[in-house]
DNA sequence: GATGAATGAGCCTTCATTCAT
DNA sequence: CATGAATGAAGGCTCATTCAT
C-alpha cells in the first residue's frame, strides 16, 4: 500500500493515534457540517489538540477529507467478511455477506453519505484511490456470487451488474434512511431485498440446499 | 407554488430567461466543480452576465443552488408522466413509467449527482422544499403500483419499499454510471431491473393481461 | 451665486421641482439611516421617481448630500431674520433673532444633527460652501450684538467668540435634545440660556431701555 | 464592566495591546476619512498588521469603532477627575472640573467630532454604551454643582441643564476649534466661559469663599 | 425626459496554511 | 512535538453609475 498521505512525525504508533483523533473529530463534523463548511480550527478543536499540529500530520484539509473516506472503506473490508465466519454453504455465506454489507452501511449511514457527497471534493488521485477501495468492497460480493455460480445454485448472471444492484441496496438505505426508516426496519429492509434477488437467481438446486429463513415475502 | 426566490426584477419573462441563464451556468459548473468551489464571478460570466446581475434575480448563492436543483426535480416531475401517453394496461403503464424514470436520469446523471451531493448545501426550508418534490415525484410510480394492486395484477406489497426500490434503480444508475456503463447499456440495465421486479410482484392474472417484451432474462 | 450643482435638464422650473422632491425624500433617509447607508435607489425610491432619473440633475452622490445641507441652511438665512419684523429696540432685535434660531432648529432637529454628522463626507469645495453659509447665518446674530454695542446696551465683548456661544446655545439643543427634552422644553431652554447672556452682557443703560418679560430665572 | 467586544485570542496583554494598536490607527484614520470611508485594510496597514488579525481581536468593523469611541470616552472619565486633586473649595472644585473637561477635548478635538459624527454609525446596543457612558462623565460635573449647591455657593438651579450647559461649553470647542481657535485660546474660552457660569451662579456667600484668579472678564 | 436593467469596482470577512516560540 | 498568533488570498455581495430603450 502506498504511503498516500505522508507525516512529518516519525514516530508510526504517534502518527496512527494523532491522526484517528482528526479522523474522528472530522468525520463527524464533514458527516454533520459538510466538507467546506466545516473548519481545520474545528476539527483540531474537535480532536483536543491545537490548530497547527494536524498539519504535521496531514499536507492539507483535502488529507483528511482523504482519509476520513479511506477510514470508512478500510472498515467495510474489515468487517464485512467477519460474517463468513459462521456460514456454511454458497448461498448462506452470500445471504451473510449481503447482510453483512447492508448492517456495516446501517450501522454508521452518515459516513457511506459522506463518502457520496464528498468524494467528488478530492483530487483525481485520491478519487481513485476510493473508487479502487470501493472495487476491493464489491469483491467481497463477487466471491460469494462466482461461489454460487460454480455450485451451480444462480443462474447465469451479469456478476458485475448484479455486485452492484446488492451494492445498490446496501447502499440505498444509507442514502433514504431518512423515509425508509418511516416504514420499515433496517432488517425486514434487507430480508426482502434479499428475497427478491434469490427468487431471480436460485436454480432448483440451489433452492434444495438453501434453508430459508422463516420469514420470506414473494414465495414461488 | 411559493415564490420561494424572490427578484428585483418586475419584468415575468426577463427574469425567466436571465434566471434560466444562470441556472444553466450553474449547472454546469456544479456538476462539474462543486457548489462549493464554484464562484458567483464562474457563474455570471458562464452567463455571459456581469457579476452584480445575479444579484437583481436572486438573492444569494444558495438561491441559485436551490434553483438549479428545483429545476432538475420539476423537470422529472414534468417528462415522466409523458410516458403514459402510449401505454395501455395497468403493468404497461408501470413498466413505462419505470423506464422514463429510469432514461429520465440516463439523460443527465450529473443533475441527479448534484441533488445528492449538494442538497445539505441548502438551509432547512429549501431543504424540505427539495424533499417535497422528490416524494410528488414518487407519486408517479405510486400511482402505478397501486393501479397494478388495484388490478389484481401485483401481489400485495408494501408500496412505499417498492417505491423505493425502484428509485434507487433509477438513481442508482447515476449514482454508480461511472462503473456501470462499462458492462451494460442504460436500457439493458433498466430491462433487467424491471424483470427482476415483476418476476417477484406480478401475479398469474398480471403475466396473463401482460404482453412481455421480446427479451427477458430470468423467465419463470 | 455660483451654479455649484449643474444638471443636464434645461428647464429651470423642472430642475427646481425634481431636485426638491430628491432633496426632501434623501434629506429623510440621511437623517435617519445616515449618507452613506442610504443607497441611490431608496432615494429615488423615496422620491417616486426612477433610480436613473436622479442623475440628469445631480452628478453624484454627494451632490445630492451637498444639497440637502444646503437646503438646511439656507432655510435658517430665510426664516431667523423674519423675527425681526415684530421686533423694536436692539435689545428684543437680539433676543428675537436668538430665539428664532433656536427655535428653528428646534423645528428640525434632525437636520441640525445631520448638517454636524455628515458635512465631512463632502469634498473641500462643498465644505468650504457649507461653511461659508454657516457664517452667513451668524451674521445675523453679529449683526444684533453689534446693534446692542453701538446703542450702549451691550459690554464690549469679543463679538466673534459670543455669536459662537449664541450658535451653541441653539445648536446645543438638537445635539442634546434626546436628553435635555427630558427636563426641560425647548421655550424654557431658550429663555434661560438667554436670560444668562443678558446678565453678563447688559449695562444699565440697557437693562433701563429692555422690557424684560415676565419670566426670569437669576435676577441680580 | 461587559465584555463587549470578544476576541478569539485568550491572552489578555496580547489583547489589550493588538486592540491599542487597531484602535489608534482606526481613530485616526476614522477622524480624517469617516468610518465608512475607512477600510479594514487602512486600519490593519495602518496597525502594520495583517488584514485578517484583527478578526482576532474584533468581530467587525463596527466593534472596532465601538472600540475608538469607548476609548475616547474611558479617556475622559478617567482624566477629568485627575484635576481635583488639586482643588479646594467646592468652587474651585466646580471650576477645575470644567476646566479638566475642556482641556481634555481641547486635546484631542478630533475624537470628540468623531463620537458626535459616528456613533449613530453602531448599532443600538453599543450607541446605548456609548449614551451611558457620556452620562457618567456627566456626573463629574453633576456631583460639583451639588457640591456647591449644598454649601449655599450655588443659587438653585436645573441641575441637569446646568451640565449640559457647562457639557457644550466643553464640546463647542470641539464643535467650533476650525473657527473659534482663530480668534481665542482654548484658555480665554474656557475661562471666559467659566465667569458666565459663576456669575449667574454663584450666591454672596460663595464669592466671599471663592478666591478668583486674576483675569476676570465681566466683573460685577 | 424617464426608466430600470446592466455593469464592475471595491469591501468586509473567512479560513487554510505557516512559523516563531 | 505542540501551540496558536499571524498571514493574505479569495469570495460573496453591494451599490454608485451608465446607457439602451
Amino acid at each position: 500500500m502506498q504511503p498516500s498521505v505522508v507525516s512529518n512525525v516519525d514516530d508510526p504508533a504517534l502518527v496512527e493515534m494523532r491522526r484517528s483523533q482528526f479522523v474522528k473529530a472530522a468525520g463527524e463534523l464533514f458527516a454533520r457540517k459538510g466538507y467546506h463548511k466545516t473548519t481545520i480550527r474545528e476539527i483540531t478543536q474537535g480532536a483536543g489538540l491545537s490548530t497547527g499540529l494536524i498539519y504535521s500530520y496531514v499536507r492539507s484539509k483535502e488529507d483528511v477529507l482523504f482519509l476520513v473516506l479511506e477510514n470508512v472503506l478500510t472498515s467495510y473490508l474489515h468487517e464485512i467478511p467477519l460474517a463468513l465466519e459462521n456460514a456454511d454453504g454458497p448461498v448462506e455465506r452470500f445471504c451473510a455477506t449481503v447482510r453483512a454489507y447492508c448492517r456495516v452501511i446501517g450501522d454508521k449511514p452518515h459516513a457511506t453519505l459522506l463518502a457520496y457527497r464528498e468524494t467528488k471534493s478530492l483530487n483525481p488521485e485520491y478519487q481513485a484511490v476510493i473508487k479502487r477501495m470501493e472495487l476491493e468492497t464489491n469483491r467481497l460480493i463477487i466471491d460469494r456470487i462466482e461461489e454460487c455460480l460454480a455450485a451451480g445454485y444462480f443462474r447465469p448472471v451479469n456478476i458485475e451488474l448484479l455486485t452492484y444492484r446488492i451494492v445498490l441496496l446496501a447502499h440505498g438505505w444509507a442514502l433514504k434512511a431518512w423515509r425508509l426508516q418511516q416504514f420499515v426496519t433496517l432488517e425486514d429492509y434487507i430480508e426482502e431485498g434479499l428475497d427478491l434477488f434469490l427468487n431471480a437467481l436460485m436454480t432448483p438446486a440451489g433452492w434444495s440446499h438453501y434453508q430459508q429463513p422463516e420469514r420470506r415475502t414473494g414465495t414461488k
